[in-house]
DNA sequence: GATGAATGAGCTTTCATTCAT
DNA sequence: GATGAATGAAAGCTCATTCAT
């Protein structure tokens, strides 16, 4: 029905505008949809936004996870989920972006910790997925957490410089690049 | 003048609230000049962030190049470059998130031009450190502008994550995972 | 069948929040109908309240009549009537409200034509008691409407005062000192 | 300056309107002055209300107290209180129509409580009038408070009826009734 | 007869910008 | 140079009304 119209409309218009930017009309106007429709089905602008978010991360977790459940290598593993985290981010950017974004103050505090969550699962997830590593013996005793939020940030960034400077960058050397720094690091082996 | 304390002001609200969501009335009453004065100074909203951010950069990477115009050991300026890095992040957080992350539609195409190129002029500051251990040999043969954009993405990420969430980790932990996993990676050495 | 159902409904809503206020949702709800069940059995918000109203007087009148249909003396009789009026107001204040107050414009003019008539109706029928009570020698020669409308204006602010402040006056004291005044008046006799 | 006029075209339409069915534009209008020049002046449609009906009692009571500072025999005293009242209503029933019945739900409780202690004030005036007459044996030993409240619902009343039926009742009819049935009430003397 | 999803005109409010002083 | 009262376009949201089922 005009629900799921709505929710694929304020994904697209949200992550390309930011909370605050985005704009009601717009909205109905992508969704092919009065304004009062929206109101009819979310009661505000903030909770459409949460709706967005919330329902957005589930697919994408639901995604990775359905990718993940191989039997290769870890090394393998580990280069597949950095892979398939950045199709995904360039794939489904809008909520990417959303999801490692928006925090704009000015939000209803109740939406604004429902997005905080929604963030905090995503980091969650990243972290499980190094502490199977962690335990199986290929992943160095760093804090987890700090790591999985430090590969988040790697992504975020990386793909947020692709998508601006089309060209620049390709996918192909994203995936290298990010591969190479977080297992190897950056210095040369051997220094004194 | 007052040019100078409404460039004051204007950093700190513009990092607090975000491009679209900072108030000229705000930024007037914390310079505490009237809000004509900012019009007489600036001509637009857009032409004074702009000015906040191009000014704010200046100082910023003044202050980055004094500290690291030592003679040390290479390792040793890199762990420096990343823990003055945060350092500045944490304390001038303000001009730090716009750099790293305003780019929000809706800004005059000149402003968000001249935005981006302070952006990428940061990034090309990172870069070229990097570029200097490279060529004396202590930094892998990687792409330099994709490793710089990497550690600015990790250093944002901590950071912000640092900064909403007060006492989960501490600046310490930050700067030593970051050294870490910049310099050797996530994975355990000698793995087949 | 259903059409009771949100006649009693709208009564109690209208009365609540006057007619403007009054949302065909919240009646549609307590009268446990669909919204457009309104519409169907009532061409608008306005012919509702049309509706809502004069259905409502007819009650009221009745009930008043019932009572007055004894052959006391007049006095008594005078002080039933004060009595009743405000038990009715007190009990049945939501449509009493309506009768003495709601005028507000906005209303389609047919529809207020309507309510006037309902209102002038209200005025003549404690006219007319006053009237007989005049013929029979027990009131003094004023004019009968002017009296009517003052004996409503007193029972209506004595009452809504007694609403909105439970607790400082009693219906008690209400029906004593109206029916002092109305009788005698508020100055001492033989003055010079 | 434009606070002045928009304070008098706010009391026009508030009271023309009530408290939600004035439109704010319909306010500008009238005070020929940009919708925004409103919020310049008063924070909310609420405030601006509670200053029209704060600043107007003032006025009011003013006006009132002066014409009545005279040294009358208290009948005279009497006659020209509710004669004055009278006029002032017709004379200013903007005012008088938001001070005697506005108090619709859905105003911020702020104002609503300021709406009801501007009532209460009218009212403690006119029960100090009484009260004087009383103390000085002009009164009978009645409930002052309840007294106030019903001439006030008289006035309101009669005034209301007098507006809205043009020509049906002078306003010295009004006077005189009022004046005949507040002192010696509706009954004929020496009834057994 | 009855429903409720959908509508859109119209409302209050915000805020960058202007300009007379 | 500096001010701040005034502006008005544009936003989020409400709600009587419609109509396909």
């Amino acid at each position: 029905m005009k629900r799921k119209k709505i929710l694929e409309a304020a994904a697209i218009v949200f992550s390309k505008k930011g909370f605050h930017q985005a704009r009601m009309d717009e909205i109905a106007a992508l969704a092919n949809v009065a304004k009062g429709t929206l109101y009819y089905n979310f009661s505000s602008k903030s909770m459409l936004f949460s709706a967005t978010v919330t329902e957005g991360l589930e697919t994408i977790v639901k995604q990775i996870t359905e990718k993940l459940n191989s039997n290769l290598p870890f090394i393998e593993h580990f280069r597949l989920l950095i892979e398939y985290m950045i199709s995904l981010y360039l794939k489904n950017n809008r909520l990417a972006k959303i999801l490692l974004n928006e925090l704009s103050s000015g939000i209803d505090s109740k939406v604004l910790a429902e997005i905080e969550s929604v963030q905090e699962r995503f980091i969650i997830f990243i972290a499980d997925l190094l502490h199977k590593g962690q335990k199986r013996g290929y992943i160095k005793p760093v804090d987890i957490r700090t790591a999985a939020i430090a590969v988040a940030g790697q992504i975020d960034s990386l793909c947020k410089y692709h998508l601006r400077n089309p060209g620049k960058i390709s996918k192909e050397q994203i995936v290298e690049s990010l591969f190479d720094i977080l297992s190897t690091g950056l210095l040369k082996p051997n220094l004194p």
